[in-house]
DNA sequence: CGAGTTCGATACACCGGTGTATCCGATACG
DNA sequence: CGTATCGGATACACCGGTGTATCGAACTCG
């Protein structure tokens, strides 16, 4: 996933009659341009000189996109985590593992590694999250917003967790959001570590390790194993 | 601890014939004012002459201390981290609360908080190390010494937490570093939620849950105990 | 097809930080 | 007590990014 020019390359679309950008997608472009940018030197040290440079736009079309880098840091991260949340629900939908055959342990751990086959470890945009949290620390708005997208990623995650333990026959045991935070955090800190060590196996080993017992400790053995669900709604 | 003017106010050590700096306290005092600058404004974002600013002194001082900010940076994470880890040392050794009375559950969590008293989830040391994180996945040699550092960690933290739960009774199951780094994970992933929440009790509360829990998966109660306050229930 | 609007490019004036070269004064030392 | 040294201050030349103002071309819609 090197880099992607798109100077003057790949218009074929739409009109062609000059092989230049088409009229509304350099708001996109840009922000594809500027996840780079920001992943290869820091959000800090980005200019933007830089992400135009980089999006085969000028400076006249960042500022008619964006008022400021600042804005734009925000709106690529919106549009970054939204989309990799989008991905998560994708890959529940279509997730469908045949795990019978299977002890208990055996079922609880390949779920585990299922899951977290869904949320890659991916230092590109840990960079860029890491910093956005850093920068989001001092501004409390942007802080706002990263509580929100916190809770969506728990709206999301949580049926889905809910889902996947039930195929495995377990339920949590007390509130679920708990467990949902429990394993964002530990998803997070273990992050690093992997990221840290090149990719280890062996971390991603412990990181495995970690998740299972952590979803063991929260939840017990379902007793009532039809598709029954409970109700319990807590929204 | 806020802002530290530093200009020419608490001299009274040496000979103090003049009121200004004296002569070795530069680097150290310019890397102090550096942490405040960081931490307001980023890394990325600060810039030498601030950072001499608030230390109350020129550019020219800090070339003739270091190289770059860069490589400044690295020196004020070395010498922040390591106090830190000499913090966490010194407690460790002063820590002796009587938690007999207590049932085991009761004692392992309270061990849990007296072990999270100690490592503070200080916000501004936050915004400091993520960047410095996010910076050192993009430069080798940084990666190299942030994983050395978490090894020292790892070497100071395990033999504290096996004393601790030697004390409370328990003892590690398999490689005691395993649980050290799943709590090192633990610690920087509930940061997170507990600075974003605003010091939020409940996200402290969570927190402790966590670490509790995690610590119960990893040991096991230690039979070979020499002296216990209360019998050991078997549970 | 033509008028209007929008979006991106070009140009410009400006600021602020960088790094280095040089200088000065205080400390160390014989 | 005088000299050498060293660390910090001052000054300088330079680069690079910023934001805005203006212009032209492409798309829209009647």
């Amino acid at each position: 996933m090197p880099t992607s020019p798109a100077r003057s390359s790949e218009p074929a679309t739409g009109t062609p009659r000059r092989v230049t950008k088409r009229r509304g997608q350099t708001r996109r472009r840009l922000l594809d341009a500027a996840v780079e940018v920001f992943a290869e030197n820091g959000f800090g040290r980005s200019t933007v000189e830089q992400i135009c440079e980089r999006g085969g736009y000028t400076r006249g079309a960042f500022y008619s996109n964006f008022a400021s880098l600042d804005e734009m840091f925000f709106a690529m991260w919106e549009q970054r985590s939204g989309a990799m949340l989008a991905h998560i629900r994708l890959a529940a939908d279509s997730s469908s593992i045949d795990l019978s055959g299977l002890t208990p342990a055996e079922k609880l751990r390949a779920g585990t590694e299922l899951v977290l086959g869904v949320v890659p470890v991916d230092d590109q945009w840990y960079r860029i999250n890491a910093e956005f949290t850093a920068h989001a620390l001092r501004n409390p708005s942007l802080k706002k917003a990263l509580a929100a997208r916190e809770n969506t990623i728990l709206d999301t995650i949580v049926p889905i967790l809910e889902t996947a333990l039930h195929r495995l026959g377990r339920r949590v045991v007390g509130d679920p959001r708990v467990l949902g935070r429990a394993l964002v955090a530990l998803h997070d800190g273990t992050s690093v570590q992997c990221l840290i060590e090149d990719e280890d196996a062996a971390a991603r080993e412990l990181r495995v390790e970690l998740f299972t017992r952590v979803v063991a400790a929260y939840t017990e053995p379902d007793t009532t194993h039809t598709h029954t669900h409970r109700k319990e709604g807590s929204s």
